[in-house]
DNA sequence: CGGTTGTTTGAGGACGTTCAAGTACTGTGG
DNA sequence: CCACAGTACTTGAACGTCCTCAAACAACCG
């Protein structure tokens, strides 16, 4: 563990949370490695042999089928503990993890996980917090994935990275298309429909670059103000109609 | 709290983790109530007053639209305890809870969880637990949804709920058509149709009696053997091909 | 028996997928 | 600098799955 690696570990809410004399306890001796984008980290069925601490990164967390077809359950990113169920319970992994950027994290054997639960209380209540956390953050993608439609998703996606709650916003996206779309439950193809359909509601983007006229807006697609039937709206909505001024215009 | 209330709260595994003192303390005094079917326990957006304890019963996490449209994230039965992440946060519940059959609860207050989680190291470990437990549930959910067919996740949901793991079985479903789609993600219409489909598959229902001939069949079904894309095994496939014999075979 | 509610069936349509082709962005080596 | 390949992204057409609506049917209860 390098100075620089202490530095990340020190700035998470994990270490904040549990102190630092259990926090180094935990962390000790533990490896550090780096890993480049789109590395398996563990695959379905193993059993945890580590519980990974992201000191840096992004992972996706990846659900796969016998025919080859894979989804993207959630992911986490920096300071972030997980697949931390398999860990705890001792059963192997439901899901598979890959980095979705590169990657720096921290590898805390399982064995010494376990033991350091059962012995201090700080870091069992921190699980608690952290798996009460991670329990909403899927409530929240099967409440999207159940009730609004690819659109909205998107809409609400770009809502949450949006560093503005409102007005304008300009931002960039940090993974690449088919991993957005992974993650968002829809095909590539899907994606860059919803794109394009999303330049009627002031939603411009270049590569990973995104401008968005107005947040507010934006957030009104997936909070459906009127209570009707959603064909109901079709015939004479004008809402997904292409203005004049931006079917032609193109990105550079 | 009654006798038989106290001798299913013995029952649960909830207890037994705790070891005898400590789930006392936890239950003392506390109110168990009766549900009728259907009662909405608690909303969207409130905060926790009491995290429940199933005594009896089935509840069902529901996610809402302001357009009224509904479904269910997932569901808990007897002896689980839940909605317990809006509890532990102090945050508000960002789904509803319903039971979908007549229930029995036993009601323990926020407060009184919250002072058991920092004092007793036995419930923060159970805690843990349930909650990795409860993680593997929605991770599951997730999987089913985003990676298999509205078909493919009732024979999925037929088989998890067959005593049996293969050979021939029979059984009663606990729930009414409407909840059993809502629950896996797809209209009451869908549904059914979906029940007719699997009668190639030796599946029999009427009213709330299945009967399955090989329920190793069924497991074949969402597990697909063939590394093929499903459209293109469609043309010469005989696996939902109606067998002579079952084509008008009703039941009773 | 009619009224209520839950389930099934049929028709049509919306949403999203797949496949295929085209376009734009990489980086590499000449 | 350009040609090139390789990859990522977009666009179009056709199709499949699932939903909605409406109506028929069944079961239950007064």
């Amino acid at each position: 563990m390098r100075p620089s690696d202490l530095q990340l570990f020190q700035k998470t809410e994990i270490f904040a949370r549990l102190g630092e004399a259990t926090a180094e306890r935990l962390a000790r001796n533990c490896q550090v490695k780096d890993y480049p984008k789109n590395t398996m980290l563990t695959e379905q069925g193993e059993t945890a042999e580590y519980v990974h601490l992201i000191l840096n990164g992004r992972v996706a967390l990846t659900a796969e089928c016998l025919d080859g077809s894979s989804t993207i359950v959630t992911s986490f990113g920096d300071g972030e503990i997980f697949v931390t169920a398999a860990a705890i319970l001792q059963q192997p992994y439901l899901v598979a993890a890959k980095t979705i950027s590169p990657c720096r994290i921290l590898l805390i054997p399982v064995t010494r996980f376990r033991q350091a639960l059962q012995t201090e209380a700080a870091l069992a209540l921190l699980m608690v917090d952290r798996l009460a956390h991670h329990w909403r953050l899927l409530v929240g993608h099967l409440r999207e994935l159940k009730l609004h439609t690819a659109l909205e998703r998107l809409a609400s996606y770009l809502v949450t990275r949006s560093p503005a709650a409102r007005g304008a916003a300009h931002f960039r996206l940090t993974e690449d298309r088919r991993t957005i779309a992974a993650e968002l439950g829809m095909s590539a193809e899907c994606l860059s429909r919803s794109f394009q359909q999303l330049r009627a509601c002031g939603v411009r983007v270049s590569g990973s670059r995104v401008h968005i006229l107005d947040v507010a807006q934006l957030k009104k697609l997936y909070r459906p103000v009127v209570p009707a039937p959603r064909h109901m709206a079709n015939p004479a909505d004008e809402t997904f109609e292409r203005s004049p001024e931006s079917v032609h215009q193109q990105t550079h």
